[in-house]
DNA sequence: CTACAAGTTCAAGTTGACTTGAAGTCAAGT
DNA sequence: ACTTGACTTCAAGTCAACTTGAACTTGTAG
């Protein structure tokens, strides 16, 4: 396997070296190998900085994150535990999914319908979209 | 149309009172009428407080959305700056649904291949979701 | 008339997710 | 031997999005 420095993940993840040692500070990342003090990753961490990238995006805090990457060691089995957040988070993930879907049919609608901007044009489209009741 | 008080509106919209005057405060949501000094809703400002939770929940700023709402005024039309914003944010949609959606996927097989947490199995599951390329 | 609940403003505090800065370490090159 | 550059730690700072608290006003109910 290759080696990386702290600096040629952030490259190749995007982000700062900072955060690197940020979300290993926080238990997000694991902690690395050390050669003189100096952290050596494993192509493996640029998996999981992809996957915390994506989670994060939709919503997750770093605190699920950790959840979802540690399952802690409660009374419960590891694996109800990871099982339960696992499915909680798919119906999470299929409701945002579901508005996603939305809010993009909705600016599809509101450039269809010729407004200059979407507070003039609410009345005519968002009513489409959601519920009376949820209102 | 019926007229709604501050505590009203938070209650329906299922958020607190002064979430309400930030969001006014920051001009997400327009000043509303005043019966002696008090705010008076029209049922209007829940449509508005529904979109608001949904961008918000799909990574949209608050200042984004005023964005949305509001278009400023400077050199560029409106229609034009709203429209490009709007086409912008419809590619991120798209891209923000992709991933959800790979999100999913990724949950589903951590939990059929049967490991305890996701730590455990992300070698056997992330890389069919990830092209090597992009790490 | 007084009490009270629900409203008001404004400044300061909180939380999550980082970033920045200061001060120091370490190996490689000249 | 010394400089350089990339690293290290740790504490403090920042930003967005709210929340909280203190001090005050106002219409309605007893």
């Amino acid at each position: 396997m290759e080696a990386l420095t702290i600096s040629e993940v952030a490259r190749r993840a995007g982000i700062r070296t900072s955060t690197i040692r940020y979300y290993e500070s926080i238990d997000v990342l694991p902690q690395p190998q050390r050669v003189s003090g100096r952290r050596i990753y494993d192509a493996a961490v640029l998996e999981r900085l992809a996957f915390i990238q994506v989670t994060q995006k939709l919503g997750f805090s770093l605190n699920e994150i950790q959840l979802l990457f540690h399952t802690q060691e409660d009374q419960t089995p590891l694996s109800e535990r990871w099982q339960a957040l696992a499915n909680q988070k798919i119906v999470e993930m299929e409701g945002l999914i579901r508005q996603a879907v939305d809010v993009k049919e909705l600016l599809i609608e509101g450039l269809r319908c010729g407004c200059t901007n979407l507070f003039d044009c609410m009345d005519c489209v968002v009513t489409n979209y959601y519920e009376p009741t949820h209102l």
